[in-house]
DNA sequence: TAATTTGGTTTATAAAATAAACTTGTTTAC
DNA sequence: GTAAACAAGTTTATTTTATAAACCAAATTA
């Protein structure tokens, strides 16, 4: 009845992320981190994760002389979104 | 843009609790344990937290001599409910 | 050149989820 | 009648997580 849920995207910060990435070809750091108001730290904990399994990619790089992050969703990442949507749809159609 | 979810919501377990009794009336401890799949220990403290914070009340009885543990949704906890579904929707309509 | 800002990473702490162990009482088998 | 197994939970312990705090290096500004 209850599908169980991908425990990478059962999280508020990178569910956020995945999110963001599921909408643009690419973001980077800073850009997620004004659009989720989350800390550096704790983006940068979520974004190893999420790279860690597969979900993203991360460009390091310059803009200029200023290091830049670069994240893209892969399309094991937009598979796995796709499935966490449809999973969560079982528990949020309560009583329907 | 990302608003914040309600962390007791945000929880596999007791989003299927609060799933279950947002659909019916009243459900006992067994028949959540056995819809959700949950360890009895797991369930138990799940209702605990979901009572602290007054979105479910639970009613001690005897069904013949056997203890039986009823619970129930509170107008809060619907409210609560209604809230993180809604809450959620940002999250999972990316790109759209 | 000193202070501040940018763009992060690493480490530490607090909170959560979960499982394992235990309790109390009941039913069933011998 | 009593030992074993089962029901319905609770309590406690362990493992993960999430998050924040502290730190770092380089660039920019005063």
């Amino acid at each position: 009845m209850f599908p169980k849920l991908d425990p990478i995207l059962h999280s508020e910060l990178r569910l956020a992320v995945m999110s963001i990435l599921a909408g643009v070809s690419e973001a980077d750091f800073t850009f997620l981190k004004k659009q989720t108001g989350a800390t550096s730290g704790n983006l940068s904990v979520q974004i190893d994760k999420l790279t860690a399994v597969g979900y993203i990619t991360v460009e390091k790089g310059f803009k200029g002389k200023m290091p830049r992050t670069t994240c893209r969703i892969t399309p094991a990442g937009q598979d796995a979104f796709n499935s966490y949507v449809e999973a969560l749809k079982e528990y949020l159609s309560a009583g329907q």
